[in-house]
DNA sequence: GTTAAGCTGTATTGTGTATACATCTTCAAC
DNA sequence: GTTGAAGATGTATACACAATACAGCTTAAC
């Protein structure tokens, strides 16, 4: 039972946006944050952008900055809509079930029930609440690279720069 | 959010065996039954065992057959047991967490609530629930295969027999 | 001793996620 | 009005891991 990075790195974002209200962060400044792929992490930003999470500005001095407030921003919700792999087994997705007892099974409630239950705990929740360690968010955030001296000023030139690892 | 198809055959597995607790199956029936590989369901089926919810007979006229009550087979250490991927996002392993804000992190603490949410569904079900439709259960699991006339007589040559796709 | 069953280890395939690459568009600063 | 820093987008590749196949062994009934 597992997420996608794709959600994992999702929240990520939301959080470090979250923590830095005060002004427009980059997907290249996240990106090296928390160490992870810039490619990657600009398509979860784009994602983000549709749901209508973030809002984006293109160009010189641009970024992101959350379009609601954190405690509107449900993680229910996030995690649904970055997931997009939403059946737990085969016989979830009417498509490709081809289980023979499926019309007998009451597995497939039990389930069900199941991952509502799971839900119900994200749902219960928003950015607000993943907001309350800001302080010490910030400052962890903003600790030099694993390995690296100084961030190198960067630029294009840098984008494909990947994980110390 | 998936569980492996490896922890499905598990649960639909035990289904089978506990609805025809009057004999041994086999695991080529069983194989047969859902129109699934027989070599995969062989290790599902090991696990099972290894895990004492079923008890295998080599030989000639071997098979399986529950080891316990189906009211003693919790689905949850069921799942937990046939999932090896416990952890949710990357940070929930120790080994390989990488992830920054960890230490001020309180979305692990929240993912793991949901986690348990989840798990207190199948924590307080057992096979016997699965098995309230028994009749109809067998019924479905006895209709002749989709595209087969009739079963060949099998043996070792029909092993490596797939999926009529 | 033959056959039907499970046991075990290894190799291969396949799928889906994650990542990289390349190029385009936008917009602010100069 | 040009430049450069940012996001947008589409495609291609790499990689991990689940799923499957294959090969040979062991066990037990007949």
């Amino acid at each position: 039972m597992r997420l996608t990075t794709f959600s994992d790195y999702g929240l990520r974002v939301l959080m470090y946006v979250g923590a830095h209200d005060d002004r427009l962060a980059t997907i290249g400044e996240i990106a090296q944050a928390y160490d992870i792929s810039e490619n990657h992490l600009m398509k979860v930003v784009h994602r983000l952008a549709q749901c209508g999470y973030v809002e984006t500005a293109r160009g010189r001095g641009g970024g992101m900055r959350l379009a609601r407030a954190p405690r509107d921003i449900n993680l229910g919700e996030v995690v649904r809509r970055t997931e997009d792999r939403s059946h737990l087994v085969e016989c979830f997705d009417p498509q490709t079930s081809g289980c023979r007892i499926a019309p007998g099974c009451t597995l497939k409630g039990l389930l069900g029930e199941a991952m509502d239950a799971f839900f119900q705990v994200l749902d219960s929740h928003s950015l607000a609440d993943l907001l309350v360690t800001r302080p010490k968010l910030v400052k962890l955030l903003a600790l030099p690279r694993r390995g690296a001296t100084a961030a190198p000023s960067g630029g294009r030139a840098a984008r494909g720069r990947q994980r110390a690892g």
